[in-house]
This record gives C-alpha cells, sequence and structure tokens, in this order.
DNA sequence: CATATTGTACTAATACACTAGTACAGTTAG
DNA sequence: CTAACTGTACTAGTGTATTAGTACAATATG
C-alpha cells in the first residue's frame, strides 16, 4: 500500500486515507477481493490512532468502495449495487456542476475544462 | 436575488451562499458591477444573522468573485485577476480528479461522465 | 452637516468534527 | 482449545467551525 498522508493540510485524516483508496481502487491499483491492512497495521505504519483508520474504513464500506468482515479483514468489493444509471448522475451532477462552474469562474473555456477531465480520466486508465 | 436555503442540508450557510452566488456571477445571471443585496437585507430576508451573509461575502471577495466597499455596497467583479493558465489548471484539477474518480467507482464510461460535463458547462450558456 | 445605510472587527456561545483510549466480539492459525 | 489477529462499540477530550450579538468605521444621501 502507497499511502501518503498531509498533516499539514487541513483534511482530516480519515478522507485523506478514503480519497487515497478510492483513487487507488478506480485506477486498478487495488483489484478486487484484494486485501488492505488491517486497521491496527496501518495506523502503526501511518503514526495515527486505530480508531481513525476504521472511521475510514467504514465510510468506505458505506460507499460500497470495501467490504469489512470482524476478524477477517478489509477487501475491495466487487462491482456496486445495480445503481440505476439516473440514481448515478444524481450522485455526480453537483461534482460536474462544480466543477464548471470553478472552470468558467477561471475563464477557462469549455474545450480547457472538457481536456482537463479528460485527463485525469485517462490517468485512471482504460476499464480495467 | 434568486436565494433559497436548505437548512436541513448540513452544509453551512454561508457556504450555500458562496456557491449560489458563484454559479449566478458564472452562468452570467449576476453581471459585472451589478449589486449584490446588502448583508443586513438579505439576512433579513433569508432570517439569519447579518454576520452570516458578511462572512459569504468576505469569502467571495476573497476568491475575486465581488468587490466590497464599506458604505458603499457589494457588487460584481470584473474578471479574476490574470493567473497564469497553469496555476489555473493547478486549482482545478483536484475538481476534475474528484469527477474522474467518482464516476468510474460507479461504473460509468468515459463518455458518460464526459457527456455529464459537457450538460453543466451548457447549462451556464456559451461565454457571455 | 446630519442621518441612514453600508461593510468590518471583535467577542462569545454552542455544537459538532476529529482523534484517541479502552474494552468487546468475531475469525483465523497454531 | 488457545492465542493472536481482525473489525466494532463505546466513551471522552480537545479543538475548531458555525453562528450570533454588539459596537465601530466608512460611504452615501438629503
Amino acid at each position: 500500500m502507497l499511502l501518503h498522508l498531509n498533516p499539514s493540510s487541513g483534511v482530516p485524516v480519515y478522507l485523506q486515507l478514503e480519497a487515497q483508496v478510492k483513487q487507488a481502487v478506480a485506477a486498478g491499483a487495488l483489484r478486487t477481493g484484494e486485501a488492505l491492512p488491517s486497521t491496527r497495521k496501518l495506523a502503526a505504519e501511518l503514526r495515527i490512532n486505530p480508531n481513525t483508520v476504521a472511521r475510514a474504513y467504514q465510510d468506505l464500506e458505506r460507499d460500497g468502495v470495501t467490504r469489512s468482515v470482524p476478524g477477517g479483514g478489509t477487501f475491495v468489493a466487487d462491482g456496486l449495487p445495480g445503481l440505476l444509471k439516473s440514481e448515478k448522475v444524481k450522485r455526480l451532477r453537483p461534482h460536474a456542476r462544480q466543477l464548471a462552474v470553478e472552470g468558467r469562474q477561471l475563464r477557462l473555456t469549455r474545450e480547457e475544462t472538457l481536456k482537463l477531465l479528460e485527463e485525469e480520466l485517462d490517468k485512471l486508465g482504460g476499464q480495467p
């Protein structure tokens, strides 16, 4: 696992962990069924409280990214439950709107903003 | 002004105000030089404390969206200071990454995610 | 000049976020 | 079965965000 924290960023530790795990899963660096480090191992490695890691793992499970089993460990879940596409779009639209507004605010052209998203999508690789 | 609050959303009031003003400016509903309601007027209308509105106006000024003058009022600023494109991209990339990751998490195709952003960009209208 | 209206600065109360400590319960390994 | 692991539940403390109250300073308006 390649996890690094930025203690002075102001972003809560558990959110940093969640974002990095989500990103790793989305990019295919962590594959379905693969085990994440145990809460205590990761906590010791990062010098933080195990409960902080546990908090992140709980949120990830709530979001359907992982599956935690007491005594067993935490693993990358296989695909989200079948959400309706309309529901997916409903969840995603606020993020898209924010990107659009911020881009316009910075006087970027429509094409420049789209290009930026394309780059980030490409970084995640083709559908692995 | 068309501002509506969602008290039960958990999102701080001043952030809701900032987002809506930014969106209105980006969409051209508020044009350069146009005056925003005074802190007290808007606060009275929304039944909140004037300082909460002031907080939002301060942040908007910090972000270059508006310009506040004591005794005068708060107005929509004209265009951002000339930021280097590299700096703009640096600010925007985290938003793009988040959208990309969330989209992948929901098993949306690259095209579907891009389409969503196009829609939101279109909602803001051609460069007004 | 005088008065009302603007944004600003300061203080403060309340709530909640964040992290940590400790004990518990289930699973695996020997 | 025992021991060492796993995640979970509960409590608790520290800080900070959020909002509000009040007084102040600058501008506009008559």
